[in-house]
DNA sequence: AAATGTCTTAGACGTTTGACTAAGGAGGCC
DNA sequence: GGCCTCCTTAGTCAAACGTCTAAGACATTT
């Protein structure tokens, strides 16, 4: 056994991770301590112990999961690719991440009834959004757009978000056809801007 | 006192009420058969005499529901009215009923960990979605949109949903301008189409 | 080696849950 | 008027819940 400190963070650490995969398997609801415990192969006293409470637990799932999204969506945007190159990345991973969005959005389903929670979303908003509008600046100056730039992101976050949201419930419908003519459309915008270039 | 079948029925409903009550209130997981009751007015044990358990309880709230969106969704778009006018009054349900789209939402994430509710929830979509397709098929061909219908169908159908969702998040961040722009937007092509039609 | 302080465990506590039932009551039918 | 059916009520039940605690294990310090 390691000595004490370190254990304690491994078995929080365990928490934390089952807590997510409960919330892709049965949603926030589900989650109990008994529960959380086995799944995380600890007993379950400790759930209190070590946080308080579920709810508390919960917000620190919230907190670790929003600081690895800020992350993740700072990489995907801020190498020094081309800006479609980003856009196709990105919705590589919108088709791909399933259990993460799940994740994402029952702890947005759970902050809707827990105000105290809604900051800490709002939060990974504004950081998606910030370096969307930085990644759309440059798109919208080179395509020659008209959206105001605000606009442009929101239109972005809230279509990406829709889909996500479809999906969870077992829609599709018009998905392909919406994401293919988006790319086929900055495709074209793209060989505009290099002519243009030259 | 009513007969006793005219009572039973009014009874049940109103514990679908109540229920929707409580959904806008604390959600889904808060709900239990005795604060139902409660908020009913009724008897806690005839949660259980009525829809034999709470899960077929919210399963007819959902029912019940969604007949009430369709109908409205149909009656919104079906009028004898341009499209923009549809598509602002769309625009102002969308700004207004908070309490009505909470109750959805949380309908729809208490199906995203109740598969045979899925089914119901995919119903309204595909409905909204044939309403749509109708208005926007005219829109689109008076305007001279280039994007397919089926596209422009779930553009705009998914960046509603992604509205909504952040709103429940207490997220309004740049929708003023998003809905802003589309309207102007609009208003733009609406003119162009008059002045061609001289 | 003993003492110390922290961590972990199993279990107990009282509460709340969904589900169910027995008893009483109201209304319609003969 | 008396029976009969259906409805409503209060209350019971076992199970599961969050919370808390006492006792022991452990590594570290003295």
């Amino acid at each position: 056994m390691a000595s004490p400190p370190v254990a304690r963070a491994q078995t929080e650490e365990a928490f934390l991770d089952a807590a997510e995969r409960l919330l892709v398997e049965v949603g926030y609801a589900g989650i109990t301590t008994r529960r959380l415990a086995e799944e995380a192969g600890a007993n379950h006293g400790l759930v209190h112990y070590y946080f308080g409470s579920m709810e508390n637990l919960l917000a620190r799932v919230l907190e670790r999961f929003t600081e690895r999204m800020i992350e993740r969506q700072r990489a995907m945007y801020a190498t020094e690719i081309p800006f479609l190159e980003k856009w196709r990345t990105a919705m590589l991973y919108l088709a791909a991440d399933r259990e993460y969005q799940k994740i994402w959005w029952e702890l947005q389903a759970l902050a809707w009834n827990r105000p105290e929670l809604q900051a800490t979303v709002a939060h990974v908003n504004e950081e998606w959004r910030s370096v969307l509008t930085e990644a759309f600046a440059e798109a919208r100056e080179r395509y020659g757009l008209e959206m105001p730039l605000d606009a442009l992101v929101s239109l972005v976050i809230t279509f990406n978000e829709g889909i996500i949201l479809e999906r969870l419930a077992g829609i599709e419908t018009g998905h392909a056809e919406l994401l293919e003519w988006i790319d086929g459309w900055l495709e074209g915008k793209e060989a505009l801007w290099r002519r243009r270039k030259r």
